[in-house]
DNA sequence: CGTCTTTGACCAGCGC
DNA sequence: GCGCTGGTCAAAGACG
């Protein structure tokens, strides 16, 4: 099976090579383990003849160095954690000194709406050192705990079965006696939303799960058709996605989700899904503690209201990823971001740029950054192409943090490890973003000092913003292999 | 034949 | 109350 796996991962790893001479771009020291992997392979292939047990032994000798390379990315995950622990605590000192939302990635692992914002916060981070001895993922907990009780509040059949009987509910008109049962659907309505923007050709964006359209709109203010799915894993998941393109930006799609699914989700869907999870998470936690202001940077994410242009929307908090990468995302993205200024909002939103920097400085380098981006294409169209070399990546980074906490056959280590995934994502993207946006943020300053990490960090951003692209095109990929 | 998409109709919420 | 808009439903058609 690993033979197997190899050999598929080769061939892409012989068409990135070649893409890799084309563009003229050498790789750095940090990646020769990827360019020696790349010689064997082809070393491999110039000699047919070989016998099987030659290639059982090579394939061998690269899980050893593959294996090396894991725990080696593994030791820089733990350290990025502790640093991250380390950040965090500055950062709850800081707080408890001022009022002001320093803290919004602590925030992620709660949002209850009731009790006061610094019991919230407290508790929090209690949780996260109490349960740090369990885990030693403290984070990862906080994050996790969160999205249980995100996962409770929509997947709870006393309060939400399904969509039909959400709005069965809604529709049935209230009695005195339903008067709380109503405010508890209110607020469930009212439940967050999370915005995706991508640079996607295709028409939907590829998250790993099943949709089914139910209807198409033509909204106020875009030309460009609203799509909305449900999603099909299981009959009664409450999780809706809209889909729109960007009016301003024609290849931007804007994928909005609702709600969270009562349901095992494709490994695949993981990411996707977790982060979805978190980033309301976060969101509903700010909304519920924080009163919403017009734009506000807090340690270099840039946090701003809106309303979608829209003020007949019913009150949706929402939050938005900004995994478009390109320059005039934030350009772009001040479509979203404006509003009259007659019209103060009403709900807040919540407005996160994951995107590859575009302006490099001493640490990172354009050249960097130009190597990152055909790094980025390469890896790309290998992992679109080839679905086991999509797999082979997604089991190896499966491994590669589901050894760092979670127990196997533990019923949350799919959680735990979609969540250390997103962590890792997040805090890899943030950290590429730091040069431009976050240096001098308080998050990412313990990051900067490690300057022997800034290799595997810039090819992990460049990995992950690529997994959002990939998944992109494989929307258009799975169209098309479908007709 | 089953599944999925399309699309017009309907409903609820909100502003005026 | 009326009109507008977003969101959903469900019948009809397309597709494999």
């Amino acid at each position: 099976m690993e033979v197997l796996l190899m050999n598929m991962a080769d061939d892409h790893a012989v068409k990135q090579e070649e893409n890799i001479t084309q563009e003229g771009c050498s790789p750095e020291p940090s990646k020769t383990d990827i360019g020696r992997k790349v010689h064997k392979t082809v070393d491999l292939k110039s000699s047919p003849s070989s016998s099987s047990h030659d290639e059982l032994e090579t394939a061998k000798e690269e899980n050893e160095r593959l294996k090396m390379m894991l725990e080696q990315i593994q030791e820089n995950y733990k350290s990025l954690q502790s640093r991250f622990f380390e950040i965090i605590k500055q950062g709850s000192a800081i707080e408890e000194g001022s009022e002001e939302p320093e803290l919004v990635s602590l925030s992620l692992g709660r949002s209850s709406p009731t009790g006061s914002k610094k019991d919230d916060k407290k508790t929090t981070i209690c949780s996260k050192t109490e349960e740090d001895d369990h885990n030693k993922s403290g984070l990862t907990l906080g994050l996790d705990s969160k999205f249980q009780l995100s996962t409770e509040i929509v997947s709870n059949p006393s309060h939400e079965n399904s969509s039909k009987e959400a709005s069965k509910v809604q529709k049935r008109p209230s009695s005195d006696e339903d008067h709380e049962e109503g405010v508890e659907q209110k607020n469930q309505v009212k439940r967050a939303r999370v915005s995706v923007r991508t640079r996607c050709d295709a028409p939907t964006m590829y998250d790993g799960c099943q949709w089914r359209k139910y209807g198409q709109k033509i909204s106020k203010g875009n030309p460009c058709p609203r799509a909305y799915y449900r999603c099909t894993v299981a009959p009664d998941c409450p999780v809706r996605k809209q889909v729109q393109r960007s009016f301003e930006d024609m290849s931007i799609l804007v994928t909005t989700y609702e709600g969270s699914h009562n349901h095992p989700i494709p490994v695949s869907a993981t990411t996707m899904a977790s982060t979805t999870a978190a980033a309301a998470s976060m969101l509903l936690s700010g909304s519920s503690t924080s009163q919403p202001a017009l734009s506000t940077e807090i340690n270099g994410l840039n946090f701003s209201s809106s309303l979608h242009d829209n003020s007949r929307l019913p009150s949706y908090p929402t939050i938005t990823l900004d995994l478009t990468g390109s320059p005039s995302s934030f350009s772009s993205f001040n479509y979203f971001n404006r509003f009259p200024t007659n019209c103060p909002p009403r709900v807040p939103s919540t407005n996160l740029n994951f995107s590859s920097p575009l302006v490099s400085n001493e640490s990172f380098t354009q050249e960097h950054y130009f190597y990152q981006q055909s790094l980025t294409d390469t890896l790309t169209k290998a992992i679109t192409s080839d679905p086991s070399f999509r797999s082979l990546i997604s089991a190896a980074i499966s491994s590669m943090v589901g050894h760092s906490g979670a127990k196997p056959g533990d019923g949350t280590d799919q959680r735990d490890d979609s969540f250390s995934q997103n962590l890792m994502q997040v805090a890899f993207n943030s950290q590429s973003l730091n040069d431009s946006s976050l240096r001098g943020s308080s998050y990412f300053k313990g990051f900067e000092s490690s300057s022997s990490r800034i290799g595997s960090s810039n090819q992990s951003s460049a990995l992950s913003f690529s997994s959002f692209n990939a998944a992109s095109t494989l929307a258009f990929d799975n169209k098309q292999g479908k007709n």
